[in-house]
DNA sequence: TTGTAAATGTTATATTATAACATTATTAAA
DNA sequence: TTTAATAATGTTATAATATAACATTTACAA
């Protein structure tokens, strides 16, 4: 099977680096500002780099903010199933880690109408943490 | 219960009713060049009738796409809760009509991260009609 | 009738992403 | 080990998506 640590090139190297170093969704010309001392110049090294990545399971695209993150689920079986927990109060993004939501969305099927072979789900609501407050 | 079809501004209307007679998800700038004729010059007017109708729920954003579309839901409840299929082949988007689903999703609550108050989910793969060709 | 919130109109600009083309590196097969 | 194919890189320009800021008008409840 294909690992997901298989060998980056050098520009993924130095993008991966970055998000998976980050504690939040990165943004892509925030990656590129902070990659320009390492030689990547232009948006289209960044998003070369980021399309790459996704393709290979080891970062996701959190598609309502146009942020990218580490795949936190160390399992490269499910890199195309993607769930996440938004807070709509302080923006803190966090990777659903659900065996059994996994389970249920990979294998779901309503009316025969097609064959899934990948998901995103984005939930929003406050978390924990804004609770409290 | 504030009602769905609570009456629109004239740009509002104008919108929705261009993507609720469409059969596929529609840009905003596309729906800005449909609706010119009409009165409506600039892409912030487009955008903040979109920003409404999504509030009220008569459409949602498909964000993998930044497309939208008119909600077939015609349940005002679930507007906050939206889930699609979507075609990589032949980019068909169809919105997910099934009760479990929507049951199990917006009663979803994992370790007590968070309360889920919107959710919206998208589900990529082959359609019907793409399979049999 | 008047004050407030919502909607509109307008110009400019910010943000996100890809097209097109030339070059270089990597790898697998002959 | 040459060669051919694929992947990655570099670069400039531009396309596509979305919001800021400010002035004005409309709707409507107090």
């Amino acid at each position: 099977m294909k690992q997901k640590n298989e060998l980056l090139s050098k520009n993924q190297q130095l993008v991966f680096e970055l998000i998976e170093k980050a504690n939040e969704p990165l943004k892509a010309y925030s990656i590129l500002s902070s990659v320009q001392k390492k030689g990547i110049k232009a948006p289209l090294q960044v998003y070369r780099a980021l399309n790459k990545l996704m393709e290979i399971g080891k970062i996701h695209k959190i598609e309502s903010k146009n942020a990218f993150v580490a795949c936190k689920n160390n399992d490269c079986k499910i890199s195309k199933a993607s769930a996440f927990y938004i807070c709509e109060n302080c923006e803190d993004i966090s990777e659903v880690n659900n065996f059994k939501l996994t389970k249920y969305l990979s294998s779901f099927k309503a009316n025969n109408e097609m064959k899934v072979s990948k998901y995103n789900l984005e939930f929003f609501g406050i978390c924990k943490n804004c609770q409290i407050k």
